[in-house]
DNA sequence: TACTCAGGGCCACGA
DNA sequence: TCGTGGCCCTGAGTA
């Protein structure tokens, strides 16, 4: 099993993570494109391709893709001296070849959304030599190649994202949103201005349409190398011995200001588990007054949790840059339908969260394999939260904000979908109520976050104390902002734990209904999502 | 061993 | 004065 970022492991197949574009899946459209391999002479004339960032024209590969000289030089300067700009406006300047010096701001940002690794920046500032990505030049140079020939014989640059009907004895499908009647574009400027998908549903015999039509941009560069930005590339490509043990989580909370978070494992409140399983008392977590933790802390203890936390708008453009990419790869009549595109998307969500975590500095102070196992725990519950998370924050009433920063009516998903789905998707809009009620704010999400992270009771967890410790420092941090940040809601804290069992609870309904639906064959192969679920169940 | 090419440095230029 | 961007140098990887 890969995680993005471990490796440890010699034995498990290699897997290819979205974005991930081995030679052995790239075929790309077969045979169609070996007689247009052109000499490499003639394919360095792609790289009149315009730049990403601002369309001038591109110099060659900088720091991750094909951009131009002045890009390069820019993203070489922001990052070697650790610049901090600030966007004048609302952070979304246009960026063009005569606007690209208004904003450095924006500039920066688009050349990370677009896939600059500032890790390709070298801190020591050696000359000279190839990086570490060469490899993946030439394979996105091939991968350019072929979608020259392709786009040549399809209709370039516009890519329209259809979920067809599901034929054969497949067509048990819980979800059939299809899209065809709206036609927003999905760019990356849409970012910020999510669009609504109107529901069509019931007014055709059509499969409806859920609109993901993309242009994609000229430049747009290819699979393999945006996603160098993503965790899970391949030349971050890790092994990992991946036995997941499937431990529910039953989170008993007394709802007291003063009392603890205390998650505990059970048996009867998971349908997955079919193990038993105990924890002893004294491993759970509690807060004695010799704990270490200090409440005059707290307010750098929350910021050192949120300084990990993504972007949403870089978030929105990495998964939406992605989904292009892997529509721009596919071929006319490979397209892929709305059940593999929020397949997909939850794809590069768990990426991120997997590197959300990796990058944290608490999550760090663990021994690899615990990480690794708390992960694997917890998997779904990240993705859980964090879909509430952008619901409360972003999503408007009566529908669901994707994390590409569109939305869709949930009348439309309901209206559609399955018992299993509506069901989850009900389950999860209460959910959404609620925490809205709650006035859930970022601080207390990532608290949420670390204590679903966080848990003690997972099954071969080395350093449990470790574990318990950072819990319980998460635990009091979020007890104190709750009472000093809402003094007259004295049990905010209560209810804010109150909603993890129903988080767990829902995470493992998603799970479950996941593998029924990657039994049938329905979901997405080589994705970290698929893995995570095959590895449980097998 | 010559060649390739991506990252770094230099410096003229303009705001 | 500082940021920009074009040009050249460097050196690991490759044929």
């Amino acid at each position: 099993m890969d995680l993005p970022g471990y490796h440890l492991q010699q034995h498990q197949p290699l897997v290819h993570h979205p974005g991930n574009y081995p030679e052995d899946l790239i075929d790309l459209e077969g045979s169609s494109t070996s007689q247009e391999q052109k000499p490499e002479a003639e394919s360095r004339l792609d790289s009149e391709d315009s730049c990403p960032v601002c369309g001038d024209k591109v110099s060659g590969y900088h720091y991750g893709l094909l951009t131009c000289e002045s890009c390069k030089g820019f993203f070489k300067r922001s990052v070697q001296n650790n610049k901090h700009y600030t966007c004048a406006e609302q952070q979304r300047c246009p960026m063009n070849l005569s606007q690209r010096k208004r904003c450095p701001f924006c500039r920066f940002q688009k050349c990370l959304a677009v896939g600059m690794k500032k890790e390709a920046v070298r801190a020591d500032r050696m000359r000279g030599g190839r990086n570490k990505f060469g490899p993946l030049y030439r394979r996105d140079r091939q991968m350019k190649q072929q979608k020259v020939y392709h786009q040549s014989n399809t209709d370039p640059y516009r890519i329209k994202v259809e979920t067809g009907q599901i034929h054969g004895p497949h067509a048990l499908n819980d979800l059939q949103v299809v899209t065809s009647c709206v036609s927003h574009p999905l760019t990356s400027e849409a970012v910020n201005q999510p669009h609504m998908y109107t529901s069509c549903m019931g007014q055709s015999s059509e499969p409806m349409s859920l609109d993901c039509t993309v242009n994609t941009p000229p430049s747009l560069p290819y699979p393999g190398l945006y996603h160098c930005t993503f965790p899970g590339h391949p030349e971050e490509k890790l092994e990992v011995p991946f036995g997941y043990s499937p431990v529910p989580v039953n989170y008993t909370v007394h709802s007291t200001p003063n009392s603890s978070f205390t998650p505990r494992s059970t048996l009867e409140s998971s349908p997955c588990s079919t193990k038993s399983l105990t924890t002893p008392v004294s491993q759970a977590p509690t807060q004695t007054p010799t704990s270490p933790l200090s409440s005059a802390l707290t307010p750098n203890f929350l910021s050192q949790l949120l300084e990990g936390e993504q972007d949403e708008s870089q978030l929105n453009a990495k998964v939406l840059a992605s989904l292009q990419r892997e529509q721009a790869n596919r071929g006319k009549h490979d397209r892929l339908n709305t059940f593999s595109i929020m397949c997909k998307m939850a794809d590069q969500t768990l990426f991120c969260l997997v590197e959300w975590a990796r990058n944290s500095s608490l999550f760090k102070e663990l021994m690899v394999e615990d990480q690794m196992v708390l992960l694997q725990s917890c998997w779904s519950e990240l993705l859980v939260l964090d879909h509430l998370c952008r619901q409360v924050t972003y999503g408007k009433e009566g529908c669901i904000y994707l994390v590409t920063g569109q939305q869709i009516e949930v009348s439309t998903i309901i209206s559609q979908a399955g018992v299993t789905l509506s069901s989850l998707v009900s389950r999860t809009q209460d959910l959404v109520s609620k925490l809205k009620a709650l006035h859930l704010d970022r601080h207390e999400f990532v608290c949420l976050k670390y204590l679903v992270l966080f848990n003690p009771d997972v099954k071969s967890v080395h350093n449990r104390r470790q574990v318990e410790q950072t819990q319980e420092r998460v635990n009091r941090a979020l007890m104190e902002y709750t009472q000093r940040n809402h003094p007259g809601h004295c049990d905010k804290f209560g209810q804010l734990l109150l909603r993890l069992p129903e988080v767990r609870s829902i995470s493992l309904q998603i799970e479950d209904y996941l593998y029924q639906r990657h039994l049938q064959g329905d979901l997405p192969c080589n994705s970290l999502l698929t893995e995570m679920l095959h590895t449980k169940h097998s």
